[in-house]
DNA sequence: AAGCGCAAAATTATCTATAATCGTCAAGGA
DNA sequence: TCCTTGACGATTATAGATAATTTTGCGCTT
C-alpha cells in the first residue's frame, strides 16, 4: 500500500476537495453536499464532515447552521485582505527568522527561485514560490505564525489560478532576488520592506504587462 | 426552551470545553478521551469529534492521527508568539478602521475601558479588554482578520488567567487611553505604535509590581 | 535477582450504517 | 393572490463494527 497513505480518511477528504476549490473546479457559492461527496469517495458521511470542518478552518467554505456549507467566494476586497495579512504576518516571521538564516538556506530558497522561473504553468510557479516563502519563513520557530500563514498562502492561491488561467507567463522573480540579497547582507529591514511590498502586489494588479524593456 | 439554544450540538461542546480549557480546569497537556466526554454530555461521540475540530482551529488543542487529543501546551514561546500575531494583525485592522472611527465608536471604547477598571476580578476586566479591542477594530471590515485576531484573544486569555489566579488587581489601563486620545487626534501612526506595544506587554512580563508610587 | 524484550489484552480512535430533526419547495384551499 | 399544509431532501445525531496503539504481564537473558 504505498498510494494510499496512512493518513485518516478526513484529510485525504478535505486535500482532495480544496484542491478542487483551489484549482477553481468548484465555483465560489457552490454548495457541498456531504452525501454526494460521501458516495463519491466511497465513504461515510462522518469523515466528510470533519473534512467540512477542516476547510471553514483553512476560509475555503463557510458553514451555516442547517443549512450546509458553500465555497466561500472571494471578492476583490477578500483578496486583498489575505494579501495584507500575508504581509504582516510574513514580515513577522521574516524578522525572527532573519537571525538563523545561514548560507544553505538561502542557497535554497535561490534555488526555489530559478524553478519558479522554469515553471511552463501557474500550478509549478505556485508551488515554486510558495518553497521560496517557506524556506526563508520557517527559521523563525513559530508553528502558530506559520500555519496561519500556510492558510493564506493557498487562499492566496486560488485567486491566483482564478486570474490567469489562460495565459501563462513567468514573471521573473525580481522581488525574491531583491529580498536574497538583501538578507545576505544582513539588512532585514530592506528585506522585510520588499517581501511587504512582493505579497501585498498579488492582490494590487490581478494583471500587469510585466515585460519592460 | 430557553436554556438549551439552536445551536447544533457540536457548537456547545466546543464553548464548554473551551471554557475550561481557558480557565485552566483542564491542565494543559491533559488528553481528551472522546468517549468519556460524549458520555458526560449525554451524546454520542461524533459530535464530540466535531467539537474536536472546532478547538484545534482555535489552536486549543492539538490532533495526532490515531492518538487522539491533546490540549496544547503554551510554553513562555508560545505566549510570545501568540502576542507578537495579535500586535501585528491588530495594528493592521487598527490602520483600516481608522478612516471609518466615529465619535460614538470612540465614547464606547471609552467606556469598555471604564468597565475594565472597575471589573472586580479576571474575567470580569478580560471581557471588558477584549471589548475594547473589538470596538475600535471591527470597522476594518475584514472578517477573515476579525476572527484570527478573536482566536489569538482567546489564546491569550488562557494564559492570562493561568498567570494570575489568586491576587488581582486592576491595572488602569493608561495604554487604552492613549490609544483612544491618540485616535482621537488623527494620530494614527502614534494610536497603531501603543497599541502593538500594549499588546506585546501581555507577553513580556507574566507579573509585574505593577504599584509604583 | 533485576532488567530487557516480546506478546496478548484492553483501551481508544476511526469508519460504516441507520434513525430522527429541520429546512425548503410545491400544491391546494381560503 | 396569499397562506397553510404536506412531502421531499439534507443535515444532525446515535449505535455498532473495525483497526491501531498503548499498556501490562510473562518469559528470557545477564
Amino acid at each position: 500500500m504505498s498510494s494510499a497513505k496512512d493518513e485518516p480518511l478526513a484529510v485525504r477528504i478535505s486535500r482532495e476537495l480544496a484542491a478542487r476549490i483551489i484549482s477553481g473546479r468548484i465555483e465560489a457559492g457552490a454548495p457541498l453536499r456531504q452525501d454526494h461527496i460521501a458516495e463519491e469517495f466511497g465513504a461515510s458521511h462522518v469523515p466528510v464532515r470533519e473534512a467540512f470542518r477542516r476547510l471553514e478552518s483553512q476560509g475555503l467554505v463557510e458553514s451555516k447552521p442547517r443549512r450546509g456549507v458553500r465555497v466561500s467566494g472571494f471578492s476583490p476586497d477578500e483578496v486583498r485582505e489575505v494579501a495584507e495579512m500575508r504581509a504582516a504576518l510574513e514580515v513577522l516571521a521574516l524578522r525572527h527568522a532573519a537571525p538563523h538564516l545561514t548560507r544553505a538556506i538561502l542557497d535554497e530558497a535561490e534555488q526555489a527561485t530559478l524553478a519558479s522561473d522554469h515553471a511552463r504553468d501557474v500550478h509549478a510557479w505556485e508551488q515554486a514560490n510558495r518553497r521560496f516563502h517557506r524556506t526563508i519563513l520557517t527559521p523563525c520557530a513559530m508553528p502558530r505564525l506559520l500555519r496561519a500563514i500556510d492558510d493564506l498562502h493557498t487562499a492566496s492561491a486560488r485567486f491566483l489560478f482564478s486570474g490567469w488561467r489562460a495565459e501563462w507567463e513567468t514573471p521573473t522573480d525580481r522581488d525574491h532576488r531583491a529580498i536574497l540579497s538583501a538578507l545576505r547582507d544582513g539588512d532585514v529591514d530592506g528585506a522585510a520592506a520588499v517581501l511587504a511590498w512582493h505579497v501585498q502586489s498579488i492582490g494590487r494588479k490581478p494583471k500587469r504587462p510585466a515585460h519592460v524593456p
